[in-house]
DNA sequence: CTTATTTGTCTAGTTCTATAGACAACCAAC
DNA sequence: GTTGGTTGTCTATAGAACTAGACAAATAAG
């Protein structure tokens, strides 16, 4: 049944967690919560006892399973956040009510030429000069998403200096006469996290991302800000929510 | 600045492919498409060629860079299939331009007790029958997405029969009554491929899939299809488009 | 053609991963 | 308290991953 593959360069440990991962969120121990021993783990996997342990390991690690001895492991529901993503999607904003704190980091801001796809969705000649800002996204002091926003650079070159002032980007674009904009698209992805990620987001190997690009647009006007973002998947689920409709 | 961590599960020269990977996709290299030598590599990495010839191998195992013997490594541009979200999203119309043939399996339908989130999203009570259709989604015969469908099981008895003749669920609810039907919610997340995804999506181990849960109702009316899916990562992205704006 | 650069292949040694077995420590039920 | 079942820890061994160095083979530029 389930086939772990050797000299893949995942671990078969960490196979058999990412398995076990799947099926909890597939509603398997439903009932008890109790996973199987780890005697008849092993058996299920194939493998030898102290790899099913390494697995177990991982997971109590993240937080998934608490393993005690002489009783064994069970599972622990943690509910991701969810993140909104909508005609009207802003950080802050989206996250209220489930955590107590947000906050959006300025990690770096600068002026650069711009790539193919950045002109193409800013509606701007390649090369043209655009206002790149990185930023981290934290709820309750947890890393959440490392993002990457591009902006015209003449319109918007002062959207640093109202950033720092306002602690918004919502604001920071009011700032420079975005009075209303609203998301034209997001295109959604995932991959595995790159070592950047890694640090940026507080990851550990193994762990996901959901790749995000987006475009946000004045109300009745183009394009204003492209976006590309990086959410950490294991504690974010995005949530499209149809406007208009029900 | 790369930060690769030992026994973590995840063998360096995937590490390194990973991170490879995200740079190829925040569009680094743009220019010439010519990746660093694997001396520079290995340099830029902290580890020996071999560990960086792995990565690449394994990268132009999955098709995204060419690499041929005295020239180098070049980044093979390939395009993820875009697999619309939105108020009216059906499996084959979404693809339609992008592929020559979408064709969706089914593999299995059977009655069974409503879990908890089921019956909740389906406004049953718990352990109330429901039907339990699983489905694969391909397109010109490549495994895109691997599909769980719930519906009513009283009303939706002979949807399996319905599907069976027409190849489509759209139809098929149609011939159920159901005329016409919205997407009410779609919650998106992604995980590693455990080893059932692997199996079913043709995926290599160190593969991720996006994960959704969504809702689908009747125009005016309640909830009609609860549906969890897997989606292969690196061959999709999902398009939220925002209708009535631009 | 010649040369510098770059990828391909081989061998050997070291470190990490997985297996195997044994037994201690702990829990729950009787 | 005793028993059966389960997790925790230890040792030893085989196999895979990584390092190290050397040289062959192909490409591109002069």
């Amino acid at each position: 049944m389930s086939s772990l593959e050797r000299r893949t360069g995942i671990a078969l440990w960490r196979q058999i967690a990412d398995d076990i991962r799947a099926a909890i969120g597939n509603g398997a121990y439903e009932d008890t919560g109790k996973l199987p021993t780890e005697a008849a783990l092993a058996t299920q996997f194939g493998v030898n006892r102290h790899t099913v342990r390494a697995a177990l390991a991982a997971l109590a690690r993240d937080g998934m399973i608490d393993t005690t001895q002489g009783r064994g492991s069970f599972v622990v529901a943690r509910k991701r956040l969810s993140y909104p993503i909508g005609p009207r999607t802003r950080f802050s904003a989206g996250l209220e009510g489930q955590v107590a704190r947000t906050r959006s980091r300025g990690l770096e801001s600068r002026i650069e030429p711009a790539s193919a796809p950045v002109a193409e969705a800013l509606h701007l000649a390649p090369d043209a000069p655009v206002l790149r800002l990185d930023m981290l996204g934290e709820a309750d002091g947890t890393p959440l998403s490392r993002a990457t926003h591009w902006f015209e650079a003449t319109r918007f070159a002062h959207l640093p200096d109202h950033y720092r002032a306002f602690g918004s980007i919502t604001r920071a674009l009011a700032a420079c006469g975005v009075e209303d904009y609203v998301r034209l698209f997001t295109d959604i992805t995932a991959a595995p996290a790159s070592a950047a990620d890694r640090q940026d987001l507080d990851l550990e190997p193994g762990a996901v991302v959901l790749l995000t690009l987006s475009v946000n647009g004045e109300v009745g006007g183009g394009p204003v800000q492209y976006s590309r973002s990086r959410f950490a998947a294991d504690r974010v689920t995005l949530s499209v929510r149809m406007p208009g409709e029900i």
